[in-house]
DNA sequence: CTTCTTAAGCTCGGATGTGGAGCATATTCT
DNA sequence: AGAATATGCTCCACATCCGAGCTTAAGAAG
């Protein structure tokens, strides 16, 4: 049940900085109430009222909702191929502390021990405000907080060492993530269905439905990298053939070049892709228009708003802009073509995954707070 | 807000001829507020009590919550290439009246005439009880209620007219009002995220996570159909060309038989699928395998508890189950291999979108019922 | 500098919905 | 017939919320 709390709490997270008047005039309530409901959360260090900017027109000002000092926060933590990091996020998803460290040689274990150590440390310095973890990870996690990532040649490496405590645990895939944090502080913020797609090594993403992230029976949705619109003779080390993703990264781009498989795939791939020289430009374009094509088909079955690209699908969008349209529209269902949702580059690039990871751990921190 | 009262309700509807007892404590409310609920509602005539079926175990016997007999109502409409149907449906799903006509030759507009008068003649036997009307159609339907049809050749047709009232008016693709049947009362029921496909001329579905329809920004996900995992040679109507279903439905048949495009292509792919002729039969086998290729890409990106095959892909089921399983397991991301979401036939059958039309109708109308 | 206008916040009373304790009721079991 | 069990009802307390009327804090007008 959404009580009035639970509204305005949320209110304050999607706009930090909202006055305290425009907020009650969004969740629909009088003045009376108003009294009453900033009171109590002001009383249960939830929120706290600052002087807002004045407004320059007529009338008793009003102040703006803010965190408050001591009120919960979360710990938002990313592991990507290079680094890991974790942050400490406000209500409104402000970072009041950031650590971060390269992975250098380290195996999965060792990292998600760094990464527990940091959370510690943090815990000591903010104590029981810290309410719970998002954890953004380039790979799959199981119900039971195994982490794979063939990409970093991790298995079953146990995330569930990074947090002990009771509290919120939310552990997603960083593309699946992303998404979340593209539609709610980033280039799909309002609207309402939004289909985030993210290159890195594979292609993963997720459909954004009214603020919902659409995670799939076992949390594994937004593989849409696995989907067969590629060459249907490229086997993909998922063990099936002609994976969408095996046609756009930079696994595609070593093959259509005829170079060895990279290992490091994204940073090979960035090199590729901005190169001006004829053969990595047409791979470039041949790995563009798989990837439009694919773009067209996921648009006629998902019927989003708009399309956001993050990782090296921002690179491709940047370096070969007219190839990926064109097979955009060519793919497209002919009622589309007039005004097709337009595909836009992520604005929060590579802090997506553990800006979604805070999003989503907040989300379910908000459900728990009355 | 989701207030008790309509939690209550909305489980006599899923769950017709639940026990008051049962019912309270589903909702989480104590026996003193069971009272108050029931009583209020009661009153305003939105359900009833009926002797329960005996228990047979100790204690005080409960009763059954049923619609009460002056309660509101959802006139449930389809429209097929066939026939229309008006059904006129209470709380729970039951039908009380039907109303059905073939086509035959009429256009589009006669056919809305048609069902308009019906709608009108069972207004005059229910009266005010019939609150909104839910249409299930074998086109799109525009946020202005024009209906397009392009199997039935259908331009514009103007659905508003069946229904001039104010109330509840919900309209929608047959395949994806089929998806909202299954997961409420058909093979999907339970299923967290079910996937419904539905083959009749073309492909469409939809997905339904938590019970909810995925519908898209403008009303037109679940076309699957035309996602490229076809052939990429041949051109679909829609102006793309690989589209998936031009690999599964009649006129896939007809154009791996060396047949002519068939007048009524769903009649036509029951004949050729029932056949145990060579040639039908491997024309069978294609389309079935082209099937479970797609489905499998759909699972990996979209990760259901299971798939339910309504129309042809019910036969194609029965008629080829293993090369729709073959293909689909080899289409399968390897971690899925072990546990693939099974791939079951629509229980529903044929009045899978009038029933999809009901259900989503109640679904509106029960959030305006207080 | 005073008064007017405007927007906002506060106080209070009443309505509503909910939760729990204790009692009443209807059935099966012994 | 009495015990055991499950359910329903009454009553009271509490939290929430809405609206009316009043108060407060700013800019605008003179």
């Amino acid at each position: 049940m959404t009580t009035r709390a639970t509204e305005l709490l949320r209110v304050i997270h999607a706009r930090p900085g909202v006055t305290r008047a425009d907020a009650a005039r969004l969740i629909g309530v009088g003045t009376g109430a108003t009294t009453e409901l900033v009171g109590r959360l002001g009383h249960a260090e939830l929120l706290a009222e600052a002087p807002a900017a004045p407004s320059g027109s007529r009338g008793r000002p009003t102040t703006a909702l803010i965190p408050h000092p001591r009120g919960p926060l979360i710990a938002a933590t990313s592991i990507t191929h290079e680094q890991w990091r974790v942050d400490v996020v406000e209500l409104g998803g402000a970072a009041l502390a950031t650590i971060r460290e390269d992975l250098g040689d380290r195996t999965g274990d060792e990292v998600v021990a760094a990464v527990g150590a940091a959370v510690a440390r943090l815990r000591t310095e903010y104590g029981d405000r810290i309410r719970g973890i998002g954890i953004a990870v380039p790979g799959t996690v199981s119900r039971d907080l195994m982490l794979d990532a063939s990409n970093l040649n991790w298995r079953n490496v146990d995330l569930a060492a990074i947090w002990p405590k009771a509290g919120i645990f939310v552990a997603g895939n960083d593309a699946t993530l992303a998404a979340s944090a593209e539609s709610h502080r980033g280039a799909a913020v309002g609207a309402s269905v939004a289909l985030h797609l993210r290159v890195e090594a594979g292609l993963g993403g997720a459909v954004v439905d009214g603020g919902r992230v659409l995670v799939g029976a076992l949390g594994a949705a937004g593989e849409f990298g696995h989907m067969p619109f590629g060459d249907p003779t490229v086997e993909c080390p998922c063990g099936a053939y002609g994976c969408w993703g095996t046609a756009v990264d930079g696994s595609a781009l070593a093959r259509l070049l005829g170079h060895h498989q990279p290992r490091d795939p994204i940073s090979y791939a960035r090199r590729v892709i901005a190169s001006t020289d004829p053969a990595p430009a047409a791979a470039t374009a041949t790995a563009a228009t798989a990837l439009g094509r694919g773009i067209a088909g996921l648009v006629n079955g998902l019927d989003p708003d708009l399309v956001t690209l993050g990782g090296l699908g921002t690179d491709l969008l940047a370096a070969a802009p007219a190839h990926i349209n064109q097979a955009y529209r060519a793919g497209l269902m002919g009622f589309r073509r007039e005004n097709p949702p337009p595909i836009l580059p992520s604005t929060l690039g590579d802090d997506g995954p553990l800006a979604g990871a805070a999003e989503e751990a907040w989300t379910a921190l908000l459900t728990t707070l009355v």
